[in-house]
DNA sequence: CATGAATGAGAATTCATTCAT
DNA sequence: TATGAATGAATTCTCATTCAT
């Protein structure tokens, strides 16, 4: 939620945005199906029924442009389902718990989206020059997740632990549900996603401490 | 052109061998230094002081038996680990203990190799056909971990949870801890091992319900 | 779809003309910065101010209409300084040192035309079939110079020697100072001028004959 | 069959030479035939009878380098003809007089170099950044002859003349007349040699001053 | 076993030019 | 006229793989 998105829609024609929209797309869907090393311009032109490679270079200046696009387009899909969520959950608990389903929500709905994401985030290079320009640690960055716990915390809603792993933890673990799903479809996402919510909200009891 | 079977076939498997591990080594530092995307067979020759990328597809049919083998060797170094400290814990709730922190362990003394499974991973393309040919399940399989809970819980040493969804956590929380290192080198890794192992220790307590 | 003929002529016409000029001039500009290899349409639009490059295939049929135009515009601005000089030296060898000084100060004048001029002499295929047609004979002729020199030599006011090649020789050496100049912008160029007419001025002194 | 590590080296680097010489060869055909601008790696390879540009990457490590070799192959032919006719002469009135005549000599025998020498000299950015490494630097030089020419005046066998300015005529004279034969290739090349030479013996003379 | 030359496909990007609006 | 989207060929360069020696 920048203040250059605005800045960003008005340089950019309508059609413009269409267009970006559209190979941004067809780049999603090629990462999750082909894998970020194996998606090429040619292959995003091809799906998305582009003549030639020339008209996302025509629309995207360089490669990390249209990838950084692209997660951008994720994490505010994301975003929106998550935060929707866990504004109408009352207590820092239960934000929790909506947080960590309706991660498992957006799995559901949006399989390309999530495999495209994993492909990414760990498929480019971190320390990467070329790369997304501090987009990946967007990607990776635990930072919210970890003040709400701390916030939780604070309002005396959870138990002794240090945020920052917790957070790790929890996000972690969701993260690794995205990969088991992308082997096995058959699994019963929503069930798992309230099985992950039940674990986390087990050791995050107030009262519950890290003993040792 | 064989002259003499016996010996030469013992000779000959002896230095393949060697040049095999040798190559896999250079393998592995060349991916945790430029990222798997950019890994190409003259960076691993280079690294490994071979004249020609030749060498590597002599010893190695293709690209994906390469990275089969480097991800078999990584896979095997993390076991050894991991396998040992888990044999000299007495009780299920410190074979996990033992699992968690080997696990970070193993980070802390083979980062290039931590790095090097992080970008393979995911960076591989899962369904690919001309990929690792089920390694990449091995990889990703949670199978182990999640008999071991379901052992643990017959034993009555842990909670009620249900297993494959426990063990798809810990992993993930392991895992994404090795991402966040990747970021920020500076963790205190043994520290955050103990606090993981604190967390999981916590919501595996016998008399703990999933069912809060 | 022209409506009227006259009036829209002479408008159209105008309009034209000036929007040629403008983009002649970004392009001389372009090609004295980038040289002319590196010299694109899209680079040229951007100097000039247009939004597309389109602007200049609309003006221009082809590439090599807009750079005979270029040169055409640089040798017609080189032509009126050394005209005007020439016109008003009362004899042949004042109106050679005029010649001469004056494309000096072409050069000192006009440092980007005369960049321009160098890149495009040699840059552009001379035997190109997709080329300035006939323009890059221009460029290179010093059929003018030639005739100046035979009719002094006819009036008396130069020794003897072969026109063609002494015309060579002089057109040679002042454009070997133009490339000189892009290299070391420190030259003394009015200095230069003076010193080079001195040595056309020696040896086309009358008397003074090829002695071998 | 290694032999010894000494003859191993030279026969690898006298393949690797031979493939590069022929690579050279095939660049200065194509930039005679076709100008700079249009010389493509594909126009070199297919007249080189490679089988793809990727072999002349393989020799040559980028465009520059390649083109690095043309040149220094051409002023090596030049400066081997040249100086052996200067060495050949007794005096530095001779010994300029073979300067002259030599380089056209070489005109005459080596049209292709020639072309191709024109060509690169100003096709190349000189200020670029990706050029030939200051190899352009010493194509346009005109140290060693305005060296050549204070010593012949210090020695008492030339007039008063600044020495550059002197040079710099001599070269671009000669360089003129490339350009003219590129056009007409039936002018008279040793005769034009011994005009120009005529010319430069001329206001070169002792007792003649500049001071005109 | 090892080398390094060779191959051809494929990568991203730029280009001049066309065309509908 | 002017715009900007679209095209498709061309650019340099890298890649995995093959093969003769």
């Amino acid at each position: 939620m920048k203040a250059k998105d605005g800045d960003d829609q008005d340089a950019r024609t309508f059609t413009q945005q269409a267009r970006r929209a559209q190979i941004v797309q067809a780049a999603i869907e090629t990462v999750a199906e082909v894998g970020y090393p194996n998606t090429s311009f040619s292959k995003i032109a091809q799906r998305a029924g582009l003549s030639s490679t020339g008209m996302i270079s025509y629309h995207f200046a360089r490669k990390p442009e249209l990838f950084a696009e692209v997660v951008n387009t994720i994490l505010r899909a994301a975003g929106d389902i998550t935060a929707t969520r866990m504004r109408t959950a009352a207590t820092y608990r239960a934000k929790l718990r909506a947080y960590i389903e309706s991660n498992f929500e957006f799995i559901a709905r949006h399989p390309a989206y999530t495999q495209a994401l994993v492909e990414i985030v760990t498929g480019i290079r971190f320390r990467d020059t070329t790369s997304l320009g501090g987009l990946e640690k967007a990607v990776v960055s635990v930072d919210g997740l970890t003040d709400f716990l701390s916030e939780g915390r604070a309002a005396g809603e959870f138990g002794r632990f240090d945020s920052f792993t917790m957070a790790v933890s929890i996000r972690g673990a969701i993260d690794n549900f995205l990969r088991q799903h992308m082997f096995d479809g058959d699994l019963d996402i929503a069930r798992h996603g309230r099985e992950v919510a039940d674990i986390f909200d087990l050791c995050t009891r107030p009262g519950a401490g890290a003993s040792n």
